[in-house]
DNA sequence: GGTTGACTTCGAGTGCCCTCGAACTGGAAG
DNA sequence: CTTCCAGTTCGAGGGCACTCGAAGTCAACC
């Protein structure tokens, strides 16, 4: 019932599994100062709490729906920096999420041009039969 | 009513407008063999025509649905050889359509994230105001 | 107590997709 | 006839997001 048992503390490779990240990323976005410094053990080596972990999920969605990695680093000092910056944060995800729906709706015209051409090739090729 | 009045033929930078990529890029492209070498006029310069449009038109909509070059190279060799590629060429658009489907689904389980975000800080804020 | 394997840092390298600079050419307008 | 602009080729350069190699450390297991 102790905090070492309450808490879960992971590796960076274990991080990495359940991100869906490499290790190598993983430091880098530390580097990037997309991740505040992780904590370290007594060797020196970064435990991942929940938090972390949860904070990287966030991180891959954000790149996921296209974010760039310099927008995302513009978040994470937002988020470093406490209450203050929450109304700023939520401008920065309504923002985003407009973008996302601009693309979705591309990838929907797009659709329908792939839809076209698979067509036009099937009447080709019954033409051709 | 002769050939010349009737074809278009766009140079460059016209072209390129109207597909709305640069003139480096139209010629990068078809360096890349993702268009068939371009007619040129009698000054060497390249001259589109409404199909060499079309073409680059497509080439946007499958780059812009995250179609890597590579692919794109692909689809052009197999346009080249006529015909007896529609199959193929039909089942590389079903495979890239299928990609497609699943980065949208893959889009809107993103949304909902984003939106449980915004959610989340509209909450904070309350809660602070 | 030695081997193994995952960790550490650092800087360099990679892959993709353009993007551009340099040097040149040729047609069109004033 | 000069000026200008848009085109030409070639190879180099750039931005982005990782990805990796090297050299070293350390905890864990046999």
């Amino acid at each position: 019932m102790d905090i070492s048992t309450r808490e879960m503390s992971l590796t960076v490779g274990e991080a990495a599994e359940r991100v869906g990240l490499t290790t190598y990323t993983l430091r880098w976005y530390e580097q990037e100062g997309l991740v505040a410094p992780v904590g370290r053990d007594s060797a020196g080596r970064r435990r991942y709490t929940e938090s972390d972990v949860n904070w990287l999920f966030l991180l891959t969605r954000l790149r996921r729906t296209g974010m760039p990695v310099r927008d995302m680093r513009r978040y994470a000092e937002l988020a470093r920096q406490g209450d203050r910056t929450l109304g700023a944060r939520r401008a920065l995800f309504e923002a985003h999420r407009s973008r996302v729906l601009a693309r979705m709706a591309e990838l929907e015209e797009d659709l329908k041009v792939l839809d076209y051409k698979i067509d036009a090739y099937r009447r080709a090729e019954e033409e051709l039969a």
